[in-house]
DNA sequence: GGAAAGCCATCGGCAAACGAGATAGGTGCG
DNA sequence: CGCACCTATCTCGTTTGCCGATGGCTTTCC
């Protein structure tokens, strides 16, 4: 059993037949049937029940199908690790909250780059479950998220702790005026953002209810449309003052048990940890560089 | 890079040398230095230095090791599992501590050999520390330890809560005097022993220092000369009345606080749960399922 | 200083493995 | 029944891998 074979058996398995591994894997049918062939009486058992329509995997084969995804993801991970001599290089790839971004990040975007020249950096955005998915699936080497997240493959560092507030047109005194009124919308980044979902209890525990949720793709459309009074939303309170200046929203600030939102950064547990990744990290936070450990 | 490549790669790296790596690997030196070269070349850097006593790993090389001892586990267990068909079999070592052993799996021993007999199932016990480094190390499959471990790579699980008491000889009425008397003399499994290290705390905070440890290899040995009046041990209350007769041992019950010692069972976090071990977890106590999961 | 031992690199011969193409056999569909 | 689609098997070059022998290098021990 090795890791080509391991390869061979996994094209078949996502493929549902031989022909069409071969084609994936740029080969010929019947070389893939002689190494699956090879790799059954290696393992002294079939792996696939042949049928007219292709094959599909028995019970054996599914038992071996994550082993064939994990070879491989550590094939290439020891690749990585080798061509990392500690000089951060190669491509890196990030994700991260907008607000985070918009926070935390972009302001050192611009000095990680020139500092590191060699470095291909990538920064997705995405909500706190689409990271989580896609650190596991390895898409994406770590994230900045909503905390906690606490599952077992992912080793989480709190890197930011923020306070959220309600941000409404600047001027307004009565908060709760503002909330009972009919027609209150509120405005969110994504619907599937987790600041929405606190948002959304908020509210219900103030008994707020009914609330029309606009969804609007980025912060900057979110901060004019709340200025211009068309409704409300919450975000991390730290925004206003850095990234935009005071007056443009008006501010009101929650209970601190309610506020407290707390950002880990997230990575997979048996991961390599590049060292543009730590590099990063320590660029963004001197504090932060425990989460690279 | 293939698997059979970081076999090679590994053996050379253990060895210090090409020459005796291809002894170790059942093949010629000649072949050894190919299949490295054409590795290094395929990595695009050299992964060892060469000079006339063999060959050292470069900063590479020492990157990729852990690696290829991954790999080699992951293949291993990928075959393991293929092999696995879900009715308990094959080869099964397990660890536990010596008082585990007898006070919880012993009496089990027999049963599960019964039911299971084609498992070869092999019981190492040791330290906590010890049986740690087994399953890290893979020789064990998990093991029944002292808790809490609190290790990122080891999944835990609690499945005991023991009491431990102090033992003395039989009629001893009190403790206290007997603990004051100037030749005291404690006896313990192991002097690595978890409960040696509580039992020093625990004297220490009553007063009595500069006990004289004697180790006894097994627990028949300890019961029998603490009831003789050699010493005093500590030991989970419940041997006695279960495998020991009343009477045998003078028993004498601490405060909750200091005599709770809970017993977890670990295991590596990826590795693959046999059949077997399900079984043997199922089998020690229906509770205790949960940590096969 | 010179012989010997230990080590790695390289080369030529040979066998096994691999990849490609062609063919046969089986199944479902119109 | 013919066609489309699938897998299994066979043959034939080519490549790869393994082996044994040889040579160059360094250290060690007369």
């Amino acid at each position: 059993m090795d890791a080509s074979d391991l390869k061979f058996f996994a094209a078949v398995a996502r493929t549902g037949g031989m022909a069409r591994a071969a084609d994936e894997l740029n080969t010929v049918q019947s070389n893939v049937t002689t190494r699956i062939r090879r790799l059954e009486e290696d393992l002294g058992q079939p792996l696939f029940d042949r049928h007219s329509r292709g094959v599909t995997l028995t019970a054996a084969g599914k038992r071996l199908l994550p082993y064939a995804a994990r070879i491989s993801d550590t094939l290439a991970e020891a690749r990585r690790a080798v061509d990392d001599d500690g000089r951060p290089q190669g491509p890196l790839v990030i994700g991260s909250l907008e607000t985070t971004t918009a926070l935390r990040l972009s302001p050192r975007l611009a000095e990680f780059a020139a500092l590191y020249p060699s470095v291909d950096l990538t920064l997705r955005t995405g909500t706190t479950r689409e990271l989580i998915e896609g650190v596991l699936a390895r898409r994406i080497e770590g994230a900045f998220v909503c905390g906690p997240v606490d599952h077992p493959e992912l080793a989480e560092t709190t890197v930011f702790n923020e306070r959220l507030c309600f941000m409404t047109a600047p001027g307004v005194r009565d908060l709760d005026a503002l909330l009972g009124s009919a027609d209150l919308k509120a405005i969110v980044l994504r619907l599937g953002c987790s600041y929405r979902q606190r948002m959304e209890e908020i509210l219900t525990r103030r008994g707020v209810v009914g609330v029309r949720f606009l969804e609007f793709g980025t912060l900057e459309a979110i901060v004019a449309c709340v200025g211009a009074g068309l409704g409300i939303t919450m975000l991390p309170k730290s925004l206003i003052g850095g990234v935009w200046p005071v007056g443009r929203v008006g501010v009101h600030d929650l209970p601190a048990a309610e506020a407290a939102v707390e950002t880990v950064f997230i990575r997979r547990r048996d991961a390599y940890v590049s060292s543009a990744l730590k590099a990063f990290l320590a660029g963004v936070d001197p504090a932060v560089r425990s989460a690279a450990e």
